[in-house]
DNA sequence: TCGCGCATGAGGTACGTGCCTCATGACTTT
DNA sequence: AAAGTCATGAGGCACGTACCTCATGCGCGA
């Protein structure tokens, strides 16, 4: 009863078979080698569809004896969440060597366009099979993903999406829905209404931009008491976001809540600690890491909206695979979560 | 500058050549067959841990054409959450034939010891590498996880751990966290205090006992100002819980919230509806399911807290591979995150 | 000392794919 | 007609492991 009738996966030897040609012409084919006439490929082709034929990734990378090449351009700088980026990293390393994917990363200097630029130029189809990068909208960069991809080394954006681009896949989460999450929260944190006050990092980097939509979207439509202060940019940084926190917390004494949607957290909680103030407005912030697992602890911060490092090194790594096999379509992969957590749930 | 010196893995070869033995002597070793004398094992052992060899388990399956085979034993019934791991199952189906793993499920009914007992003692090691078993706490259960142990068929928990067994791994989440991280979204949501009432399923299921623990010693070390009313008993039930809620709500008018840490939630939300105070309430649940859905978009339900099934799955298979290369040790596998979903971030 | 059993070596085939060489036949160019 | 080009077939080796057979050599007891 419980019986399954397996079928066996088709191999090149049936492609081969039912197209009536030899392996050596299906392998033409399948490698994109020349020597093989239109009219012959088709026949190949059709079946390859027909038996829903798929090359076996473990036996091909394990014939040619040579690893899936996966290069991630992190930013480096002093953003502590592409920190815990490149530590996923190095954690799946390992592993993912155990399944012939050899990892590599560069950091390379945030919002510095050149630089990943010229990253991406260096690479060639032979030694990287795909590149997974994080990176803001700059036309350069565009134009380095098509360059690359003509090349034949497929890119993938990583946080922040390039729609526009030649870029194969996106791993990230729906910012839009971040910046909603947000709001449906501190509205119900703030049920009387009040004044709610945002930090983005850069209205420049989309992810930012989009969560700051979905922030406004979401309040207006359902919270109208509150009243957005802002956005004030502080770029990420510390030093600059504990100076807007200072003023902010000066100009409003009736502020109620905070929304910092980009980096630079440990400016916000040093300048929330530093008022004396800290517990008394509902604080929400992104990206779960050492400095606001210290503000959830302690009571600075109420909220953060995490998207979990190392599930996105994960897809990425699964969607860098699937790519491999089929470089025509974009991988369907297991969409990315808003992490929400409070200080009791922390991981 | 960005070189990399690349360790080839050791293959049987290596450990072979550094053991001063043939490969056939690995093989058996490796694969537990007779004829190898314990000093000459012992060797090779040593040749192992020195290269820091690990068997290939792509080329392994290769060779044996055989696909690992990994079973799961869902409950059936009215559960919804439990359609939701089903269908998981069957989503990743394909995914994980694609690398050599053959994933087959068995509805049994919930709660029914026997039943899944008897499937347990059915499996034998050749048909079945793993078995993965939703179950409560019954001593014929756990029995029947040593006796699958020692036949050789390794045996997970998902959802609800059974710690007292042979069981190689859990895959679910903490659940004394997800009841914690509900008190102090219910401490939130109630900053003046009030009367909170909470619903289980039953209090012999591990993970609903484990829930109810958190939640009473999150609430009873922050939220002085709120008063449990209950637990009671729902058995998961829609009709059963709906009843509960029903009376729980005229009994007490100035109920503040609701926390249903078992299943039942259509019960809950139909009782919550005919009361016409849906929405007067701080409802929180468990499990993204659509019941669930449709109460976090008519406002009837604030937040579900929720294990990701497709997460779990994903990680059933992986520990399921680490445990086919080390069926000595427990596998380490990426912990499942507590979903907290609100209206505006369901997935 | 003969034979028995056991530990071990040697070497083959298979899995599915990549990549290589060489042969063959057809068709084109000179 | 000879030479060249191109599409294709045939087949082999490799990757790392599983599993099989057969041979060999050793120590032991009769």
């Amino acid at each position: 009863m419980n019986e399954e009738i397996v079928k066996r996966r088709a191999t090149v030897h049936d492609v081969a078979r039912a197209a009536g040609v030899s392996l050596a012409t299906v392998d033409r084919v399948l490698n994109g080698r020349p020597g093989v006439r239109a009219v012959t490929a088709e026949k190949v082709e059709q079946a390859i569809a027909q038996l829903g034929f798929s090359r076996d990734l473990n036996a091909s990378l394990m014939a040619r004896a040579r690893d899936l090449n996966v290069v991630f351009f992190i930013p480096d700088g002093t953003n502590e969440f592409m920190d815990s980026l490149a530590e996923a990293v190095q954690r799946r390393s390992p592993l993912a060597l155990a399944d012939r994917i050899h990892l590599s990363m560069r950091r390379v200097k945030a919002l510095d366009a050149a630089g990943l630029v010229s990253g991406l130029n260096q690479l060639d189809a032979h030694s990287c099979d795909c590149a997974v990068i994080v990176s803001s909208d700059e036309p350069e960069v565009l134009a380095a993903i098509d360059a690359a991809h003509r090349r034949g080394v497929a890119v993938m954006t990583l946080v922040s999406d390039l729609p526009g681009s030649a870029r194969r896949n996106f791993i990230g989460i729906d910012n839009g829905a971040a910046g909603r999450t947000a709001a449906s929260l501190m509205g119900r944190f703030l049920p009387q209404g009040g004044k709610v006050a945002v930090v983005a990092g850069s209205l420049h980097l989309r992810d930012h931009a989009e969560r700051l939509e979905g922030f406004r979207a979401a309040l207006g439509a359902e919270f109208g008491a509150i009243e957005i202060i802002g956005p004030l940019e502080g770029h990420d940084e510390r030093t600059e976001t504990a100076a807007i926190i200072a003023r902010l917390l000066a100009d409003h004494a009736d502020l109620g809540g905070l929304y910092n949607l980009g980096a630079g957290n440990a400016g916000l909680v040093a300048a929330l600690e530093a008022s004396g103030r800290s517990g008394d407005l509902r604080v929400i912030a992104h990206e779960l890491t050492p400095t606001t697992r210290a503000g959830l602890r302690s009571g600075a911060i109420d909220v953060v909206l995490d998207q979990n490092p190392d599930g996105e090194i994960r897809e990425a790594i699964a969607a860098a695979r699937a790519l491999a096999l089929d470089a025509s379509r974009t991988a369907a992969t297991d969409p990315i979560e808003i992490g929400i957590f409070l200080r009791d749930n922390l991981r």
